[in-house]
DNA sequence: TGAACACGATTTGTATGCAATATGTATTTT
DNA sequence: AAAATACATATTGCATACAAATCGTGTTCA
């Protein structure tokens, strides 16, 4: 019988991981070796091994004699990630499509279930978090060990730009939203018939979704204030 | 002034990164702590931490309870490398030429140069070294977070399937590897004049090259046995 | 004879204490 | 008063000791 409890080690970088998805630990947050290891009911030297391995997966950074920092987002990582990840994302599900077995695709149609599930009550917390099970488990599909790092790499990002960008403000956001979860069904589709070249495809479409939905936002529409008497000072 | 003295973990951490790529560490090879700390002359705390990061790196597998081991080569490995190697390395060398700047230049032509020396009179590890320091450059031109983590897994391998198939047995090969080095210098070329799509293409050359060395070595041309009396069992 | 079991030895995982490095504050110096 | 410096404090890095798990070997039992 294997052991059910998680070690707290696992717990811990769980945890972390999570936490720095949903950005309850913001990019540039400090982290602290002894108020974590007390928070986790560990000691230091097995926390300090958790802060490595999520420095090694791209979480965090680590700076010689200070401390580990939850990894950093800037506008040039938004760019870079955008010419990444149609890229990256289109060769995994190309081969998700060839490579695929049956009870990862089992696997696959319940976290899509999931999904729409934390779409119609779920918290943005939510959705992002299942979002992100949802493409690892195509990541696991592809099988690829050279493509994964890059493409976990991506997915880190891309949870945390989905819980900056996917909150539907309006109805327009709530249409985009729902379309992704359109695009899933699809994806689910293509990989079942085993057909390589649609599945790429639909990468591409789900990433030129995603790209939208956040130029949208970075470019809002202007204001639609007439033009004319300008204003003397900042009105209430 | 900066530390001039690297530290004996930095050295422990070279030691087996330069190991692992020449194969003096062969792929499944056990790792004992016990020994490595005692080897390097440092604790296994800190030890332990050189041997996470390189697991996250891709160098060494860890097991749990069960110690690290030299990350391994399979046939499976062989066919994802050349499936994933082409395109992120065309989308680096695309990058590269789009972002090089200046002193990176300069350290991608010397490199080349200590290339090509290896090649007139070095050992087949300087060569692997040397081969891959020059595209761990090019990663670095790039300068894309989520291409080099694959990029990076990608070379690991790459060292170590050159220091398996580099070795020029014959004429053929000789005249194989020379040609390696003729594209390096084109490729520095296209960085140099900013030609994204010229490296890109040289990326997939180089990359038909080694796949054609090695398809020669798993594949042998017949032995030219004339056809007739068939063995009655093994010929000495 | 073979399989299961128990036990000793080896190796990995964790906790704690100490050393080294960085940070913040107060004091001194110009 | 501003800058530099020295010192106290906090945090990271490392070494050692101990706990837990694994592995090899010899023994017992069917």
């Amino acid at each position: 019988m294997p052991d059910s409890t998680p070690s707290p080690k696992d717990t811990c970088y769980q945890a972390l991981k999570t936490a720095i998805l949903t950005l309850e630990l913001q990019p540039g947050a400090d982290l602290d070796e002894a108020s974590l290891s007390a928070e986790f009911g560990l000691s230091r030297t097995p926390l300090r091994e958790v802060l490595r391995r999520l420095a090694g997966e791209g979480y965090v950074d680590l700076r010689l004699n200070r401390g580990a920092r939850v990894s950093e987002m800037s506008h040039t990582t938004l760019r870079d990630f955008f010419l990444a990840a149609p890229m990256i994302y289109g060769a995994i599900l190309q081969l998700a499509a060839q490579n695929a077995r049956g009870p990862q695709i089992e696997d696959l149609k319940q976290t899509q279930a999931r999904f729409r599930e934390a779409l119609r009550k779920g918290s943005a917390r939510e959705r992002a978090l299942v979002n992100n099970r949802f493409h690892e488990i195509t990541g696991e599909m592809a099988g690829n060990v050279y493509l994964l790092p890059s493409f976990r790499r991506l997915l880190i990002d891309h949870a945390r730009i989905s819980m900056t960008f996917y909150r539907p403000r309006d109805d327009d956001m709530a249409r985009n939203v729902s379309e992704a979860a359109d695009q899933h069904d699809r994806i689910i589709a293509a990989i079942e018939a085993g057909d390589a070249d649609k599945a790429a495809t639909l990468a591409i479409d789900h990433w030129n979704l995603s790209r939208h939905r956040i130029e949208l936002f970075v470019m809002p529409g202007g204001l639609d204030l007439p033009l004319g008497a300008p204003p003397r000072a900042a009105t209430a």
